[in-house]
DNA sequence: TCGATCATGTAATTGGTTACATGATTGC
DNA sequence: GCAATCATGTAACCAATTACATGATCGA
């Protein structure tokens, strides 16, 4: 799902500005993925040439004039036609998983010490997710939830790969020691 | 890790072309990442220009010359100081995750048939990593081996919670029929 | 008084992909 | 005769990030 579809999605329940889609995103897609203003406004100006939405500028004093989006019938179709489109092919890019591959050419206490730090790195993220769920539990819909939920057993599998992979790397053969 | 220390891992074996390159990664990557010759060919000349590696030519006669690539020394140094680099933080992007987040502007039957697509997919990568398998077996080294192994547990695992979040599709409230 | 929050946007840069350009050899 | 393999490289393009530019208001 490309940058135009999410903030159309967004869109779907209230209009808003761009800086306020960048928190709604941020809150939502923290865990996941990342946006940046960079890409929201440039996006947010081909859809409005696309007709897919409209903006009302309300004029401020000190800040800059708000710019409130709002997503139209063609937008709404859009939006629905991508949301049931076929997901491009996934490739679970890893970075970790680059590394292992070269241990070869570490010495044993280096390879323990990457894959330890990365399994710290996720149990990082595994705890941070889980204090989220107050606040996910009382703002998210039955889908966000489900995403919530994904995500803590995503995290769990990872960590649990990772500590077999630790695992094996211990069970490694004895290198002589000096 | 970035593209140049990955070339670099696979020159600590053996000296190679780029082509060779592109293929060793294909092969050795599939899985989990992916690399065109417009990104190979720029970053052997970069590894030239920094003095990470040194070019051997082969005059040929029909194709183009071979070029042929050496690590060096400070090649060497180079790719064991990225191996033990702190990885970069991971985002584990998820395309089927944007999608569920929106499930609630879809039809119960979209929202299954999306689901289901997805994980079929999934399982399709899934039967194409176990056959590879001997391959992987016969020419892999003991970490090598355990990148494979974690890609089987970890498309598993992905099954297993696409199971979960299609049940709890299911499971929601029965939506009135026509 | 200092940092956060509100609010917009552009320019430079990064890190890639895809398509284009070339052309001989080998196996089916 | 046609597809695949060998072998190099560039140019156009794409999607995004980061840094830059601006500036008021409010709470600690």
């Amino acid at each position: 799902m490309d940058i135009q579809s999410v903030l159309l999605g967004f869109l779907m329940r209230s209009s808003m500005t761009g800086y306020d889609l960048k928190k709604a995103f941020s809150i939502s897609f923290a865990f996941f993925s990342g946006l940046s203003y960079g890409s929201i406004y440039p996006a947010l100006k081909r859809l409005e040439n696309q007709g897919l939405v409209t903006k009302q500028v309300e004029i401020q004093d000190g800040a800059p004039n708000r710019k409130i989006y709002t997503i139209t019938e063609a937008g709404r179709k859009a939006f629905l036609k991508s949301l049931r489109s076929p997901l491009p092919p996934m490739q679970p890019k890893n970075a970790f998983l680059m590394r292992l591959f070269f241990f070869s050419h570490l010495a044993p206490k280096d390879r323990k010490s990457v894959a330890m730090k990365h399994l710290w790195t996720v149990k990082q993220m595994q705890a941070q997710l889980e204090s989220v769920q107050p606040a996910v539990a009382a703002h998210a819909d039955r889908f966000q939830y489900l995403c919530f939920e994904f995500g803590l057993r995503f995290l769990n599998d990872l960590v649990r790969n990772l500590s077999q992979v630790i695992d094996a790397l211990e069970e490694g053969p004895p290198e002589t020691e000096p």
